[in-house]
RNA sequence: GGUCGGAUGGCCGAGAGGCGAGGCAAGGGACUGCAAAUCCCUCUACACGGGUUCAAAUCCCGUUCCGACCUCCA
């Protein structure tokens, strides 16, 4: 089997992944800012580093899996101004949200999701280390800065120059050595919530939680840093500061995932332009949207549009009706199975959409084994299909993706269906053509699609999307 | 101004010196009472101008256009 190949967006080259710790695999995910429903842009993130988890575990890795959630911040307490909430009412409502949006795109749960707020003591730790080494100070508003003059280090990752920054607007700037520091902590203004420290209350600046959580749940080194590509600078970066400044070597790779866009435009609230994953799950199913995001390679742009997304669902049907009928032929699900193709695609910085061409093949070897009745050929491509959807998310024998009603009812509902085939089966032998069409346009009106196939009809719930 | 990415057929979307990924759509055919599903066949491409090379979508130089970041961002 080859072996693994990432993208750092740190040395810009693809290069072979080899982890700290013999199969061990740490990884941090920037995660969401709860101040609204998830967009497609935040939940493509959750999906391609989710591919990225799932491959990692099915290729021996254990894999810790840490992604924040950022319950804290201007815009969250912006919001419940807005809302006439408490703020803390405005974040879980929106992780919430989250929550259900990943859960519907089967997204697995990290294996620890922090929030900022639970981790004030690390962040205060964090803070007392960095002025005790001279890398941050607190000039005695309340706020304290980190003096990104004293690590050589800072903007490497997104390979900017010090001198080129325009001066950060957020703070008091009489307070600062330098206008390009940035704020760890910011002092409490009246009616915000804050907590104390040995500088004054307040609370956490947008960077610090992220240092802080990454220590306290993979350690002061790990393999791999995720997030989107915004997130490179300024975040990324003062991440870096922060925590190479308190001596930690930090992230060994950063990978960053592009954005969906629309019209061209990188999808934004503030645009106007975003898409709530909410709202797309009313056209098509989670399996359905998770299959559109995760079918472009995570470093490309995904142009996003409803005729896509629509054929897209449409493709990856196709692939799910084979998975069904080989199951009825072959008596249970198929086995899945990595093939070398898939292995190898997946090896190559996640190459999904080498590794779709891979199925497309499999697919139509399938069906034809399916026509001429080899069931050796069905259920090799089965395995190999189920193998690759499984490792994509896609997997339509997941129980996450399990529809409600039941095999009682779906027992009780073919017991029906097949009546009504039976007397469709006698008009057609005494070629009563008209009378086995009423029957089958009588099925098409409640949703049942009947089709012939050469080991006899066999009848699907129609999957009709609301427009 | 600084940093970075992109432009591939009707559409989506890979590839990164030599065999035209793949999908969707379209056209033809097979199968079928019809339909659906399935299979087979066909079609079409590398933004523009130079250069390097036996060979360029791919490398180099230049140009045009689009987009991202430069302290809210997945």
């Amino acid at each position: 089997m080859s072996s693994l190949s990432l993208y750092d967006t740190l040395t810009r080259t693809t290069s072979a992944f080899v982890p700290l710790k013999a199969g061990e695999v740490g990884i941090y995910l920037c995660g969401a800012t709860v101040q609204a429903p998830p967009h497609i842009g935040h939940v493509r993130s959750g999906v391609n580093f989710d591919i990225l988890r799932r491959w990692l575990t099915k290729s021996g890795y254990n894999v810790t899996f840490i992604r924040n959630v950022t319950d804290i911040d201007d815009k969250i307490l912006h919001k419940a101004v807005h809302e006439k909430a408490p703020w803390w009412a405005v974040a879980m409502k929106y992780e919430r949200a989250f929550s259900d949006a990943y859960a519907a795109l089967n997204v697995q749960p990290p294996t620890y999701e922090p929030r900022a707020t639970g981790h004030i003591t690390q962040m205060i730790e964090l803070m007392a280390l960095l002025i005790e080494r001279g890398a941050a100070y607190a000039p005695g508003n309340g706020d304290v800065y980190l003096d990104v003059r004293k690590l050589s280090s800072y903007l490497t990752l997104s390979r900017q120059k010090l001198d080129d920054l325009q001066p950060a607007a957020d703070a008091d700037e009489t307070n600062k050595k330098d206008p390009r520091d940035f704020a760890l902590w910011k002092a409490a203004k009246p009616g915000d919530p804050s907590w104390p420290t040995p500088w004054g209350p307040g609370r956490p600046g947008w960077h610090l939680e992220c240092s802080a959580m990454a220590k306290a749940y993979l350690g002061e080194a790990f393999d791999i840093h995720g997030g989107g590509l915004d997130l490179i600078f300024p975040h990324h970066e003062n991440e870096i500061a922060q925590s190479e400044s308190a001596g930690y070597a930090f992230a060994k790779r950063w990978m960053h995932n592009a954005w969906v866009t629309a019209s061209g435009e990188k999808m934004s609230k503030s645009l106007g332009n975003s898409l709530q994953v909410a709202e797309l799950l009313k056209t098509v199913r989670g399996i359905e949207l998770r299959w559109y995001l995760g079918s472009a390679h995570y470093r490309s742009m995904l142009e996003f549009s409803h005729d896509a997304l629509s054929e897209s669902a449409t493709a990856f049907r196709r692939i799910e009706s084979f998975l069904t009928r080989a199951t009825e032929i072959l008596g249970s699900a198929p086995t899945p199975v990595i093939s070398q193709g898939f292995s190898d695609a997946m090896n190559d910085d996640l190459a999904v959409p080498t590794a779709l061409a891979g199925i497309s093949e499999a697919l139509r070897l399938g069906n034809s084994a399916i026509t001429s009745g080899d069931k050796a050929v069905i259920s090799s491509s089965a395995n190999e299909i189920r193998g690759a959807l499984e490792v994509l998310g896609c997997d339509p024998f997941d129980s996450a993706f399990a529809t409600s009603g039941g095999a009682d009812l779906t027992g009780a509902l073919d017991g029906v269906i097949q009546l009504a085939l039976a007397q469709r089966a006698a008009a057609r032998d005494r070629k009563d053509f008209a009378a086995s069409d009423q029957i089958r346009d009588g099925l098409a009106a409640l949703g049942i699609v009947i089709e012939d196939t050469a080991q006899g009809p066999r009848w699907s719930i129609s999957q009709i999307s609301e427009k």
